[in-house]
DNA sequence: TTAACTGTACTATATATGTTAGTACAGTTA
DNA sequence: TAACTGTACTAACATATATAGTACAGTTAA
């Protein structure tokens, strides 16, 4: 499904929670899709259950996915409204970084020209549906 | 000097880092400005000695300190140049945050305008000497 | 020169975190 | 019933983080 680094720094769960974040957030996996059962997923990656199964509790607990016993784990819908403390984290973040484009030489204009080419795209939204 | 959350998870000596690079890059701390000796920051914020230098160790070595025994460390002058391969990861992590902002609910207008207010009052730039 | 500062290096210890291994139990489904 | 699902638990091991203490060499001002 896809490739995890064992000699980096992040450990190997929250490598498994960016990963999957990525593909729902992007809607590569859409609403209510069943993710690979947690045994299932060890054996391709060669990563003992426990660890998957850390991922997919993380997963849960911010509320990108949900979990029935006996059934399997599932990408959760997303949900409008009650974002507004994870949107003033990120928006945060976008700033650090900006300011951190800014530092290394970047020019403002590089700057929105490429937000607004990623923008133009849909990207990760739910423009392209 | 500034606070630590001794609880996060996120270790001492990395909070620390995030810290002076946030102060370096925002033009805060001025170059070839002098940060405090490793004994008298531990004091301070009473945490070991250790801690601290391996803090600036790491600041070092991704080019935002150099040290001087027996003078101190200093903040680095900025380099233009020689940074393609972190604006690249820089450009990676801004669309990523973009992408989860939408996933979020933010319209592209309002990511559009939040960027263009932060570039326009010059922050974390060298815009405001 | 001395005293007091600077960064740096090293060992040892304690604790927390991450990962593996193995076992077990309950719900679901063909 | 058999084979799947998530979940919980203990035990063991490796690594990362932080503290404590000691030591050494370069710098600087009295």
């Amino acid at each position: 499904m896809f490739e995890l680094d064992l000699r980096s720094r992040s450990p190997v769960y929250e490598q498994l929670v960016e990963k999957f974040k990525e593909l729902i957030i992007n809607n590569v996996m859409k609403p209510d899709e069943q993710l690979p059962a947690v045994r299932v997923l060890a054996g391709e990656l060669t990563v003992n259950p426990n660890t998957i199964q850390k991922a997919y509790r993380e997963l849960e607990h911010r509320g990108y996915i949900y979990s029935v016993p006996g059934k399997g784990s599932f990408v959760r819908p997303a949900v409008p409204g009650n974002n507004a403390a994870k949107l003033r984290t990120l928006e945060e973040e976008l700033s650090r970084i900006v300011s951190e484009m800014l530092y290394l030489g970047s020019t403002p204009q590089e700057i929105i020209t490429r937000i607004k080419t990623q923008l133009a795209k849909g990207e990760g939204g739910k423009l392209d549906d």
